[in-house]
RNA sequence: CCGCCUGUGGCGCAGCUGGAUAACGCAGCAGAUUCCGAUUCUGAAGAACGGAGGUUCGAAUCCUCUUAGGCGGGCCA
């Protein structure tokens, strides 16, 4: 059976906003339009449960002082049939709600009975987003950079997912272009050095070991019956050859580290079907383009950027740019996404406000596409900044990293920041399986939940389904601290989609194992009043499915023993 | 030269749609377990939020300038 729990901030809104028009309507307030205010926890519980500062906001528009506004709006209000169970005016003129124990027992009631579906919401009304994630070339291995990237890309479009968005995945695979004809060069000259002298890597060429390798297995299929053959053939059988183990490969790694994608979407499908040279018309006749010394070239400054860009070069060879705007008309209008999301490096950040002026030109609104920066990551050993480069192959690779780090940690780890700071990643930490990692702290409250469940059921008290009269016991300062966490969730998530920031609710899930553990600590399950027990139980049940519900949007396991 | 990002206690960071004593972790000092897992909890110490102005009843949060660091500004991707 359901349980109705209308969220308490919704009721104390609803209170406010009927207090003021009421004392609008009385005449007591001039008529005025009312801003919104917000509805926090305060720091300090001594101010309640729950503080609003409408009062003070509003206090410009009504030219009465803050106080006077609170009272006047208190006395107008009815807290009949909420939660809420008295109030104060305090401060400069805030108004502290205090939350009646139903709502606490309702809380653990709801979150018991939707379970792995607590912290669901509607917020996004099922709106189609995309969120593209990686997209590493596949000419080499994949680096730090993508490391952080696939942690937060596939995390982010999981918290998408819970707010109620319809949400794919996409890796985007560049396989067209001037990348891959790096690729083919390098290839064919480790190739050609297994059978000549006197071959020398040029500096703009691929490195890495795995190139060499590539080499390898094909002359061990071959031979050296390509030696002779046309440089242009023997190329472009050896990228035949070696990209699709490389995208292959693209996909098992992301696959050991718990990625999974809708799609695989490649380049060279848009220039196979035209997509590319028909975005080139399109652009023509939008009229935002001209020619110049040959080549065709985009007038970004008309839309606010500071440099016009090249579209098609002189050679008649469009710009990696090209492809990118077909590719992200592709989404937002051929297959009419809502909205775009791409996590890029911040050494991107330079094109996305041409990208974006593309897209106004080919009238759609750039507002669909959204892009999350993150800022690069450093990896420290030893105290020590390595520095990753893609080309001298020394870089340590995401393979390389999930080889030393857990994967729970590194997920956890890259998860830990808002996207938009720079961040070292410290190996030595992130490979020390000790309490500095913070993902064992959480991991740990769960596992002593279901130490707990356990224990209580070797004894024969059964976990039963809760019951509201037994949860009206739970009033320790503890208890309600933890369920007023716990009811936070919700929120936590719809705030984490609209921020594309997943580091809120790896907080979040932070904060509710340290309030559990303060729960533990200040009162016990077990040896307790028997109807006591069972609303402990109930409620450490309800911690339980929130921090599982939290960590299965991270992919990071919860251990039921450690 | 121009643009974007960042700068909060010794270190790592939260807060940043402006609001009541700036939160937390680590290092670190003092404590807690006859009892449900000590990878835990409690307490004390430690920062006026890079700097300077400004807006405001009120600014770590907004604006301007400045400084330090990161990253960009190719007919490279």
């Amino acid at each position: 059976m359901s349980v109705v729990v209308k969220n308490a901030k919704e009721q104390i809104k609803n209170i406010i906003f009927k207090a003021a028009n009421n004392a609008i309507a009385d005449g007591v307030l001039e008529n005025a339009e009312l801003r919104d205010f917000a509805i926090e926890v305060p720091k300090d519980r001594a101010n309640g449960d729950y503080a609003v500062n409408a009062a003070m906001v509003w206090s410009r528009l009504f030219k009465k002082a803050p106080r006077q506004i609170a009272e006047i709006l208190m006395t107008n209000a009815s807290l009949e049939g909420t939660y809420i169970e008295k109030y104060e005016i305090a401060g400069p003129g805030f108004i502290n709600f205090y939350l009646s124990q139903r709502y606490y027992a309702d809380i653990v009631l709801d979150v018991e009975d939707k379970k792995e579906v607590y912290g669901r919401s509607d917020f996004g009304e099922g709106k189609r987003v995309l969120v593209e994630f990686v997209s590493a070339n596949p000419t080499g291995p994949m680096h730090i950079g993508n490391a952080r990237g696939g942690a937060l890309g596939d995390c982010l479009a999981a918290v998408m997912d819970a707010a109620g968005y319809y949400t794919e995945r996409e890796f985007y695979i560049n396989d067209a272009g001037n990348q891959i004809n790096k690729f083919a060069l390098s290839l064919d000259l480790r190739y050609l050095q297994l059978y000549k002298d006197g071959i020398e890597m040029p500096e703009d060429s691929y490195h890495g070991e795995d190139i060499v390798n590539h080499a390898k297995a094909f002359a061990e299929i071959h031979g050296d019956s390509f030696v002779e053959k046309d440089e242009a053939e023997r190329r472009s059988e050896l990228v035949k050859f070696a990209l699709p183990k490389n995208i292959k490969g693209l996909e098992e790694d992301l696959g050991k580290y718990r990625i999974k994608y809708d799609t695989w979407f490649k380049e060279s499908t848009l220039h196979q079907n035209g997509e590319t040279t028909r975005i080139i018309e399109l652009l023509k006749e939008s009229g935002y383009t001209y020619v110049n010394e040959d080549a065709l070239w985009f007038k970004a400054t008309e839309f606010g950027c500071d440099k016009d860009f090249v579209l098609v070069r002189a050679n008649g060879v469009p710009t990696y740019v090209v492809p990118d705007i077909a590719y992200h008309y592709n989404k937002l209008v051929t297959r009419k996404f809502d909205k775009a999301i791409d996590i890029l490096g911040a050494d991107h950040h330079g094109y996305v406000p041409r990208l974006k002026a593309a897209l106004t030109a080919l009238g759609v609104d750039a507002d669909r596409l959204d892009v999350v920066l993150m800022q690069m990551v450093r990896l420290v050993r030893d105290g020590e900044v390595i520095k990753a480069s893609k080309r001298s192959g020394k870089a340590i690779t995401l393979v390389t990293l999930l080889d030393e780090v857990p994967i729970d940690a590194a997920r956890f780890f890259f998860n830990l920041r808002e996207p938009n700071s720079h961040f070292d990643f410290d190996l030595d930490l992130a490979v020390n399986e000790s309490n500095s990692n913070p993902v064992y702290y959480v991991q740990y409250a769960y596992a002593r939940i279901c130490s707990i469940i356990r224990n209580l059921e070797g004894e024969g008290i059964k976990n039963n389904p809760a019951n509201f009269d037994e949860l009206m016991l739970l009033n320790a300062p503890e208890e309600r601290e933890l369920i007023l966490h716990i009811a936070a969730l919700t929120d936590e998530i719809v705030a984490s989609a609209k921020a594309y920031d997943p580091a809120k609710i790896t907080h979040y899930v932070q904060e509710l194992a340290t309030k559990f553990h303060k729960f533990y600590s200040a009162c016990r399950v077990k040896g307790e009043d028997e109807k006591l027990t069972q609303a402990r139980l109930s409620l450490c049940e309800a911690t339980a499915i929130t921090i599982k519900n939290v960590l299965r949007l991270m992919k990071i396991d919860a251990p039921e023993k450690m």
